[in-house]
DNA sequence: CACCAGGAATGTA
DNA sequence: TACATTCATGGT
């Protein structure tokens, strides 16, 4: 079922090509930028540093706290994102750089984030997929709700690990690619943005009919 | 499990 | 203009 879901989604609306990041630090920035607030909000932040050269972990550091505050402010919560982008270039740093991460083993790897303060499951798969090139599936509040009214799920509020492993079975039995990962949860976002909106409830979504609201 | 952490865009009247 | 809702959440 879940990968019928990807196959339509991906006919219905074709390759999204994410993550929008020129490199995988910027995925990391983003990740974090985007907690709780809408992406072009992110971008503004995201120019604002790449205006004033702020575009490794090395700068991110030396960069005082009240100035990256002010950058990255369009995005909001800038008091606890400010930290957490330095949270999340300390921990960088300490692994020498993020090509050397990708050689580590992916489970270990999603506990060290997960250790990272201002880094939840969302945000560490986020940058495990997009940033590191590890076969994870994100799961957000789109994915639950969006499997929750194919009835795929009982609640709503399914539990993340046990969400996010029912997608990846799914996925290692079709062989599916690291892009396939990639393009399923963008196509999600596309799609439930677009069309599963939270009101009203849609009765009637089925595989062969999306969540088709107006 | 409820609540809180800002700001900006969008919708409504 | 005033007010409410929503947005690629995480920590306490």
């Amino acid at each position: 079922m879940i990968w019928e879901v990807y196959q339509k989604l991906l006919t219905t609306y074709g390759k999204q090509y994410w993550w929008p990041a020129e490199t995988p630090f910027e995925v990391c920035i983003g990740a974090i930028l985007t907690q709780n607030t809408n992406w072009q909000n992110v971008e503004k932040a995201i120019q604002n540093l790449k205006k004033h050269d702020i575009t490794t972990p090395e700068k991110i550091l030396t960069t005082p706290t009240h100035k990256l505050q002010l950058l990255i402010k369009p995005a909001g919560f800038y008091k606890q994102k400010s930290q957490y982008l330095k949270n999340l270039s300390a921990f960088l740093l300490q692994n020498k750089n993020i090509e050397n991460l990708k050689k580590e083993n992916t489970e270990t790897l999603r506990k060290k984030l997960l250790k990272v303060k201002g880094i939840g499951k969302e945000t560490a798969d986020s940058i495990l997929l997009y940033a590191l090139d590890k076969e994870i599936f994100v799961i957000d509040a789109y994915t639950k709700r969006l499997f929750h009214r194919l009835k795929i799920t009982k609640k709503e509020n399914e539990n993340y690990d046990k969400l996010r492993q029912l997608v990846e079975k799914s996925f290692k039995e079709h062989n599916a690619t690291l892009e396939d990962y990639k393009e399923f949860h963008a196509l999600i976002v596309k799609h439930c943005k677009e069309k599963c909106r939270k009101k009203p409830t849609c009765e009637n979504c089925s595989l062969e009919n999306l969540c088709m609201i107006k």
